[in-house]
DNA sequence: TATTGTTATACTCTATAACTATA
DNA sequence: TATAGTTATAGAGTATAACAATA
């Protein structure tokens, strides 16, 4: 009615237009984006990256014979996980040896301390994970993971046949 | 067992490691991501962007007595916008007109171009979302809506209380 | 010649900081 | 001086391509 206002109406609290805040998939990419971002944010105020806890969290599962599965379960590029692994292993955390069978490659291993370390960013991920969720109860979480699973299963077979990047972060 | 053969077993399909596959925050992240990558790109293809489309939407709800309250709704920095908005202007489907009780001061609207553009776009989108969700059936897909807007509604208020960028995209 | 790990390079997106014109 | 819009610059993150060693 009155012509724009100085603190016009329809902007009085930023909020984003119905016709997004109300798309189940439009919902799922904010809260994803997010919360990788806050995951992200947290693991780097703790000294590590999101890439780091999943390079972990694939080696706690059993040593990688070649550098290369690490990043093909991660979805992520081989000339991006060296960075990562020399991090990773100045600090101890990982070990890497030739393997003698096939000198060109590479075993990673999750060294004890690269464990411990694990532990310790997983606890922070939780804590996340906690934060994140409690406005649903154990029942609720459990039937948005169902969900997301049975989203997540199909989106995986289908939507990434090949080299698509899923990137962890 | 055996010592790191040809190709491991523990790597036979590259798959994430399970602490990661099962936790519902991470499942949220990676869909999430991999989802605003998805629209990302067919909204591309299709010579638009996904901010495009959020300003379009946000536009499609009234005209913006200020550039400012359309980056504040999409949580978006007002440099980025004017990029955006050049776009948008030029393709003839938002118009910009000085405020004259205000000159420093631009109104934005939609044109009739523009809302048509928003219409082809979302049918993009919901494309895109119906293909996502296949696996769900409705009343699945109900739920999903109601736990991510619980989970959400909660985010927006307590985690971006002052200027934390959740960006569109 | 093909493959593993590596290094170097380029590009996209975003965040920050200046600049202008109005107030 | 403060604010709206704009422009310019720099940074992070990632993707791509070239490279050396080994097969």
């Amino acid at each position: 009615m009155s012509p724009l206002p100085d603190t016009a109406p329809e902007t009085a609290r930023p909020c984003l237009p119905k016709a997004l805040a109300e798309s189940p998939v439009f919902l799922l990419g904010r809260l994803g984006f997010e919360l990788k971002r806050r995951a992200y944010e947290e693991l780097e105020a703790a000294g590590a990256s999101l890439w780091d806890y999943g390079v972990l969290a694939v080696l706690a599962e059993g040593t990688c014979g070649a550098q290369s599965s690490i990043a093909d379960r991660l979805r992520l590029d081989r000339s991006q996980l060296v960075g990562l692994l020399d991090g990773l292993e100045e600090r101890g955390l990982v070990e890497r040896r030739r393997d003698p069978e096939d000198r060109r490659r590479h075993a990673v291993s999750l060294t004890p301390k690269g464990a411990e370390e694990l532990t310790r960013l997983r606890a922070i991920v939780e804590a996340l994970e906690d934060e994140v969720l409690a406005p649903l109860d154990s029942e609720e979480r459990a039937e948005l993971g169902r969900l997301l699973r049975c989203v997540a299963s199909r989106a995986n077979g289908r939507s990434a046949p090949r080299d698509e990047p899923v990137a962890v972060r």
